[in-house]
DNA sequence: TGGTTGATTATGCGTCTGTATAGTCTGGGA
DNA sequence: TCCCAGACTATACAGACGCATAATCAACCA
């Protein structure tokens, strides 16, 4: 496994696309990383194509093969790249208690990627959602705290719900951003996102009389058939 | 194209699995529906080929083409019929507004499908989101009469949101599962999931004036770098 | 200078998938 | 009885994809 080294002083490194932000003259490991990246974050694992990814990258295929093993090798090395990279984002926000870092978390850069690989049921990423859970698990001590009431469902089962709440957003961005009128990942969307997130946590979305009698009455209701599962 | 027309001698197509469990003795047209919505739901709809779902309702892959056209025809023909599937259950819980039944909406056994179009971008489910959207925007307007101070988001982004958080849930049902400990589309499961959507639905996740200062020193703030689009 | 190593490419192979086509079987009307 | 429409199957084809291999090229070291 070769790290990542500077590439020699290659100066046909450069028929790619970019130029504004960041480096273009990246290792082609890290090139090819950084591709994959974008692909599986915006088409899905099996929708994504080796060729696709070293087309981005400048790359040929077999480059890509030579760096990392398989197409699945690579899901791998980009879960860990993502999962050091989360960490290291934890760190700071932990040292920055303000909600806001919190609330729009996945929004980040990365957000799409982590909710993409979970929907695709990316084997190894779910110790990423344990540890999204985990931080809502901390975060949600917090409210517990000013609550007048007693929880009546367990706090891990709340964070876990309120964690796959949050991936939704970005997961279904297209429809999001089609309600919002403006792309929830440009600028506009990404602080109106935030903005209404801010409002929905901060206020009960249904009554505490209401939300009692539902569950009084959930528990004797018997409803709706089921269906077949595939054998 | 041909509809959904009764088979010459067969005994019955009838109207189907309303009534507790279905039966195998469906027109293999239909049975090539209901697979097909258990594959898309499940799989996905790149993972599931037609091979499988033929395999499934017990046909060859031949008369799946000879009932609907293509894959993805396949595909829209299961859109339209959970599509009007949703808007009958929608007359029901219009008729019965308790709030359990709009909580648990996409726990519902059309809802794994509904939320596996979504994310896999499907091109003819995003009139159901909107419907989804403007189902929930009509149960905000209740929610946002009780409450003190005005909204400081447009009404319908909201309902975005909350109804992209809510179809989360089942998208992300393997991980949410694991947290829970069990299987939330089981008995157990569906019942841990309904109250704890209750408790968190009628509490406040963080506190107005923790928002209200997040939300102010939002606006400057200048944070993290951007990735590069692909071309 | 010569040779080894690693980055990089070009090319081909086997498989899977969607699609197309031709053929088989069955029931019901004339 | 004939026969044909429609349900259903078997098989084949073309393309795409992941994967593998061999060849080429540049740099570094003895």
């Amino acid at each position: 496994m070769t790290t990542e080294r500077t590439p020699p002083p290659t100066p046909a490194d450069r028929p790619i696309k970019e130029r504004s932000v960041a480096f273009e003259d990246l290792t082609a490991r890290a090139r090819i990383r950084e591709a994959a990246l974008e692909h599986f974050a915006r088409d899905g694992y099996d929708r994504t194509t080796i060729r696709a990814i070293a087309k981005t990258a400048g790359v040929s295929p077999g480059l890509l093969r030579h760096h990392y093993g398989s197409k699945e090798d690579l899901r791998e090395a980009c879960d860990h790249y993502v999962f050091e990279m989360i960490h290291r984002a934890n760190a700071e926000i932990l040292s920055d208690p303000g909600a806001a870092a919190e609330v729009q978390e996945t929004s980040k850069p990365f957000g799409r990627y982590v909710a993409r690989s979970l929907a695709d049921d990316s084997p190894t990423v779910g110790p990423i959602f344990d540890e999204l859970v985990t931080m809502t698990e901390a975060w949600l001590t917090r409210a517990d705290d000013s609550r007048p009431d007693t929880p009546t469902v367990d706090r891990r089962v709340r964070a876990a719900l309120v964690t796959a709440m949050k991936i939704g957003i970005p997961l279904l961005h297209e429809h999001v951003s089609r309600a919002l009128g403006t792309d929830m990942f440009g600028p506009d969307g990404e602080r109106l996102v935030a903005l209404a997130l801010l409002d929905i946590y901060s206020h009960a979305l249904i009554g505490q009389d209401v939300a009692a009698v539902a569950a009084a009455g959930y528990n004797e209701a018997q409803h709706q058939y089921r269906r077949r599962a595939i054998p």
